[in-house]
DNA sequence: AGCGGCCTGCGACACTTTGTCACATTCTCA
DNA sequence: TGAGAATGTGACAAAGTGTCGCAGGCCGCT
């Protein structure tokens, strides 16, 4: 077992490589040492070759499920502790996450403190540490239209629908400068 | 143990009385022994006095949360069978309410089928359908104002205080249904 | 019991933000 | 080049938000 090294090990899958790369970054610089993978195979055989504690994976990998590998790591390793995210939450999966052993189901976008926070309660943990820096609604929304509207390739029409909001809205909102907490 | 009686018993608890008469109803037309409760009190007695084998258990339960009497439900019974059934889901009280122990996490409108499909089932499914559209902006704002929430276990003045937003408005957003997609 | 502090639900009201409709421009690409 | 989509704005009603205030409830302290 590698828990008695000095860091402990991360395993973080995502498709998004750009992702990967920041996130892994940030949890480094919070003393991690991080494996990353962008689809399921990867995933499983970073968890053999490195038996991490830790693992952080996305919902939506490629066209693979992010809930096959929840349940592939943990019939490989029942200790481990792995939280899902997901731009594409919903209660479903969330359910069917936490049952197949996911200790916690958050949705992008996340800072990399409240996915260290997560993976740390433990299941049923009734003194849950401390609570830490709760993004503002504003600063969410705002992460959330940016991030909409580039899947959408910058079509305010299309973002607006996808989004359930009046394009009108969406313009008045986008022109506002980029609020800062 | 009465689970060797001829029907299956089952507690019912959830606040408002005429949608536990309708509910009950369509139970016992499928051959359950339904009690029903409307608070948590009531719900932890019946628990006591009949033992049942399943559970439908409301998440706003009055001014009481159904996630306390999942709780106490588990801790009499293990083998319990519960489903949090309710009108103002979200993925952080799903997430909780199957920690506790629930069974699976449904949103209302459900219907009695429904129901008890979700009764039977009990082990993780990873082929649940993968989302298809990012939350609407309604929504993602829903489920961060439950996640913060519940990170303050319930203090509505706290989780105010933490997003940045006057107690009032959580008040008022907290009091709104989520919206669908 | 009495007191102070904190939380909660809710009414009221001025102020802001959205939802809509409308219309005159660009794009975009078959 | 032309139809369909996208965009920027103005205007106005509807809905949401920031604030204050107040009464009641729930501790913990003295």
């Amino acid at each position: 077992m590698n828990s008695t090294h000095d860091k402990p090990t991360l395993l973080l899958v995502d498709d998004d490589p750009t992702f990967c790369r920041v996130l892994a970054q940030a949890l480094e610089k919070r003393d991690f040492e991080v494996y990353t993978a962008t689809d399921l195979a990867g995933g499983l055989e970073l968890a053999g070759d490195h038996n991490p504690e830790y693992a952080i994976i996305d919902l939506r990998i490629g066209h693979e499920s992010g809930l096959e590998l929840v349940k592939g790591l943990k019939a490989m390793n029942t200790d481990l502790r792995m939280v899902m995210l997901t731009g594409y939450a919903s209660i479903a999966t969330a359910v069917e996450a936490i049952k197949l052993g996911a200790t916690h189901y958050l949705t992008k976008p996340a800072s990399a403190d409240e996915i260290i926070h997560a993976l740390a309660r433990h299941t049923g943990d009734p003194a849950v540490p401390v609570a830490e820096n709760p993004l503002s609604v504003k600063r969410l929304e705002w992460e959330h239209l940016q991030k909409v509207l580039m899947e959408n390739n910058g079509n305010i029409s299309a973002a607006a629908r996808a989004l359930g909001m009046h394009r009108r809205t969406l313009q008045r909102k986008l022109q506002k400068r980029p609020t800062r907490t």
